[in-house]
DNA sequence: GTTTTCATGTAACCCGTTACATGATTCA
DNA sequence: TGAATCATGTAACGGGTTACATGAAAAC
């Protein structure tokens, strides 16, 4: 069983469910969905379609015979679309919220694909990913204020810009769950929320972010 | 030749530069050093070490016969120290400013080690990260640009807050220059300094974020 | 006395990239 | 007519993780 990955079969499912596409044209549509920070390659892409393929989640346009002369090599495009049980497997993959979902790649392309859920799945990830994120900071945060003190400018300099872009991200995500829970009516514009209280600068006392907001 | 990654390598070199250390204290710094928000297993690890014996950049304490008792899995731990050829090596490394230093990783590990190089690789390296990130922000503006119409809002969103998350780090980098330009001496504290211009929230006519600062 | 943490290491696997091979179509 | 881009694919390699094996010392 070659090439799996959850995040590009997901993120590959994804795409095809808003519209067919073949698989040069579904590389870059990759390439910009995932913060457009990373290139994917040929070499994992067309892997992963043959794959997809054989578990029947995709089939390639038969029209006019494309698959056969691309096989043999007359290149024609291959147009790739959902079948009905890989419609439903992405519906699985899209609602299925747990710890898999909170990591950064795989949060990426969850959120990307955010139109293709309903509200609740979308506020579970979201707070999933909070939870995540302030967890992470908590181990830092601590590990931090036990090594500070052994460490140059330039390393605590940079433990402090990470602890910040963290921080940063975890008001972004209360934002969207503030969006998400004012269900979409009267969304508001970005920057009229009050600033979180986590601008603590890694100090020692860390004021234990705390890893769930009470769900409402 | 096994297990070679020119970041791994440096970071470990650059943390027996330090003090001498056994590999279990090594993972835990390692794991510390590198933004503390990545993990690093044994299993690259200690083929890395073994490695670098090979090369002769380190050698494993001798002293009351630690790695004989090691091998024979009587387990003693082994503290590994730089020779000679690896200092020299080290500084080879640490004082290479080319693109590769400029990525995710490798910058990260350079600037934890930046104690340990002179103020102008310090400035070389900040600045060629810096033209590496506005680079990245160009490509991703302009593509924006082309497709903002087809994507959905979740998808915009990621963009969006990709592109301010990179903006952040450019302005860091600005922070970092000025400093490093005002050679040590009056060091300012974070936060005086003028905001960056960079605030064009991904719009079309994009400002086009000039890749290299007039260099002083 | 048993659990945790310290400590070293290997083998199997995973998921990706690079470099290559091949050829059609579009545009200057 | 020649270069760029579209388009599909594979083989070799790379650099990491997980899970395992092994055992000492410390903490409870």
């Amino acid at each position: 069983m070659r090439g799996r990955s959850d995040v590009l079969e997901t993120a590959i499912l994804g795409l095809l469910a808003s519209s067919p596409m073949h698989g040069y044209e579904l590389r870059k549509r990759l390439n910009l969905m995932l913060g457009s920070f990373r290139a994917l390659s040929y070499g994992s892409l067309y892997p992963c379609l043959r794959g997809l393929v054989e578990r029947d989640w995709i089939v390639g346009a038969e029209a006019e015979g494309a698959v056969e002369r691309a096989l043999a090599s007359k290149r024609a495009r291959i147009v790739y679309q959902l079948t009905a049980d890989g419609k439903e497997h992405l519906q699985q993959l899209l609602s299925s919220s747990g710890p898999a979902a909170w990591e950064d790649e795989s949060f990426d392309v969850r959120f990307a694909l955010f139109a293709q859920t309903d509200a609740e799945t979308r506020l579970r990830i979201l707070e999933g990913r909070r939870s995540r994120l302030t967890e992470r900071l908590d181990t830092v945060v601590q590990s931090l204020a036990r090594t500070r003190e052994r460490m140059d400018e330039y390393t605590l300099e940079l433990q402090r810009h990470g602890v910040e872009q963290v921080e940063r991200e975890v008001r972004w995500l209360d934002e969207l769950i503030d969006n998400e829970r004012g269900s979409g009516r009267a969304r508001r514009t970005r920057g009229d929320r009050p600033a979180v209280s986590t601008t603590h600068a890694a100090g020692d006392p860390a004021p234990a972010h705390n890893t769930e907001k009470e769900r409402g």
